[in-house]
DNA sequence: GAGTTTGAAACT
DNA sequence: CAGTTTCAAACTC
């Protein structure tokens, strides 16, 4: 004890310091003997990074970003235990209404959360720095049972990949579950699932009956389909996902191997989360006779597509799907071409005027401008800023050398972008960017003709006429976005109307369709415009000017 | 706000 | 490990 005390204590201090009064309980705290829990007390950490990761999830986890994932949880809710790592920042503390576990068990949200009880309806709680003494005893029985009591039930996911974000729409499910859950009646819809509560989908590792909380599910895509925050709807969809599927005998999970078919293919073409793997675990907990017939989805259609199309309520950002990977690669070819463009005009205007103005002084100087010195030469007139130009793309090579052939694999070496180019591109490794589509033909020349600038201070000009372009380019670019977010949001919020007010015509919508891909699934006609945006695609995409721009794309290549 | 449902935790 | 009980959150009315 004395070691505990001394351990328990400090720590506490600090982390008092760190996390306000309510007490989060720190590891160290908890960290009675000391050596044996240390480790898996880490309930600190924990929550908060599983999923986030980068992306800034969802997690989400999820998440994400953290700010992750964001979650269908609707502030005032609370959640069970804290797996829900969607806020993992401190949140604010959660308050239990125990009455007759002391909080000094795992039922109680703060005692499992590692926290002290502070502000909470709990009655008799033991779970405070008044009994320390009593709680450590807990907090060691329970470890006892459980070593991992403490720690967070959600690790990230082996295979989370990216892509799994991407399916799962914008949240990052990438989460796991370590126990998994063992829902038998709320189809892992409720958050009575843990899994379902921290905004993850069901694993491999849980046992539940008749889940609808994987990857691809109509029924979890219905519930998230409809207004954020709208938790009527949501539950009411929840509702009708389980209900639909169960049925009135109990759990007739509809065959879940067709269901998962078929949704793969039409919504999921890439899966890869490890939920899939549990496709064989819900035909295994399937309780009641599946219903053989079954091979239609009836339910699935109905609740699902029918209910409300497929689309994802837990935060389905309202540019999904219309941004795609060769948006961004003719954008950016736009605005290097555009970029190119302006620095020729530019210069040729300059060379004009240099010339002009040479031939006024005659001085012999003038045929330099024609062509570009050899570098040695060079250093003389060109100004640095030419250096910095090319050289900032070389630099890039150098930093990576290796790298060029994977990330800039497409980016031609020696094709120094302009400033705004590369300013809109720095942060982009992705090879997206880069890739083919259209070859760097703009790039080189962009360059080259930035590398013929002989003048140097009418490069800085160059440089500032084409951040100017680009920046408006992209700025157009960025406000069509916003316009085709706007135009889904109003589509979406009409579209979960109506399909409030069909629900009890359910099999209008065929699942077939849904197809598509979220919002702009085209099943019926309805959701049609969602498509539309995206419909008008790539070049609509582009501002329309830049479209323009495009054409002489094939020119400038030819003068190339 | 009371009562019910649900599923994790605890217990046998 | 399976079955049962306890518990508190989630949910319904």
């Amino acid at each position: 004890m004395g070691e505990g005390e001394g351990a328990g204590c400090a720590p506490k201090n600090a982390l008092s310091s760190e996390v306000v009064a309510p007490a989060v309980v720190s590891t160290a705290a908890l960290e009675v003997p000391a050596r044996k829990l240390a480790r898996q007390l880490d309930f600190t950490g924990a929550p908060e990074h599983p999923q986030q990761q980068p992306v800034a999830v969802l997690p989400l986890p999820p998440q994400a970003p953290h700010a992750r994932v964001g979650k269908p949880e609707s502030p005032k809710s609370r959640s069970r235990p804290n797996f829900e790592m969607k806020d993992a920042t401190p949140k604010k503390q959660k308050q239990c209404n125990c009455k007759h576990s002391k909080c000094l068990k795992l039922y109680c949200e703060c005692f499992a959360s590692g926290i002290y009880c502070d502000g909470c309806n709990c009655v008799n709680c033991f779970n405070n720095v008044e009994n320390e003494a009593a709680r450590r005893e807990a907090v060691e029985a329970t470890l006892e049972r459980n070593p991992n009591a403490f720690r967070p039930k959600i690790a990230s996911s082996p295979h989370g990949t990216r892509d799994s974000r991407e399916e799962a729409g914008d949240v990052l499910i990438l989460g796991k579950h370590n126990k998994g859950c063992h829902c038998k009646k709320s189809g892992c819809l409720k958050k009575y699932c843990e899994c379902f509560q921290a905004n993850i989908l069901c694993s491999e590792n849980c046992k539940c009956m008749d889940c609808k909380n994987f990857e691809g599910s109509e029924e979890r895509q219905a519930l998230f389909h409809g207004d954020q925050n709208n938790m009527a709807y949501i539950q009411q969809a929840a509702n009708a996902a389980i209900t639909g599927a169960i049925g009135s005998s109990g759990y007739s999970s509809p065959p879940v191997s067709k269901k998962r078919k078929g949704q793969e293919l039409f919504f999921w073409p890439t899966t890869k989360d490890p939920s899939i793997s549990k496709l064989g675990q819900q035909v295994n907990h399937v309780r009641g006779p599946a219903p053989s017939s079954s091979l239609s989805p009836i339910s699935g259609a109905r609740v699902g597509t029918a209910t409300l199309g497929p689309s994802k309520f837990m935060y389905r950002s309202l540019l999904a799907d219309i941004i795609q990977p060769q948006h961004l690669k003719e954008l950016c070819s736009v605005l290097v071409l555009v970029s190119g463009q302006a620095a020729k005009t530019l210069t040729d205007q300059k060379i004009l005027m240099e010339k002009h103005a040479e031939d006024q002084t005659e001085t012999s100087l003038a045929s330099s401008s024609q062509e570009p010195l050899p570098p040695n030469q060079m250093e003389g007139h060109v100004e640095k800023t030419v250096a910095d130009d090319c050289s900032s793309a070389n630099q890039t090579d150098k930093i990576s050398p290796d790298d060029s052939s994977s990330d800039g694999a497409d980016v031609p070496k020696g094709r120094p972008m302009s400033p705004g180019t590369l300013a809109l591109m720095c942060d982009e490794q992705d090879t997206m960017f880069m890739t083919a589509a259209s070859p760097i033909g703009p790039m080189a020349h962009a360059c080259n003709t930035s590398s013929q600038f002989p003048y140097g201070q009418g490069m800085t000009e160059v440089y500032a006429e084409q951040e100017r372009i680009v920046l408006t380019k992209f700025r157009d670019f960025l406000n069509r976005v916003i316009t085709m977010g706007e135009i889904n949001e109003t589509k979406c919020s009409s579209l979960a109307r109506n399909e409030l007010e069909n629900q009890k015509d359910p099999i209008i919508n065929g699942v077939g369709n849904a197809s598509s891909r979220q919002h702009g699934a085209s099943s019926n006609g309805v959701t049609k415009p969602a498509a539309s945006p995206l419909a008008t695609t790539s070049t609509s995409m582009i501002p329309a000017n830049i479209s323009e721009n495009g054409e002489s794309k094939v020119k400038i290549e030819k003068d190339i």
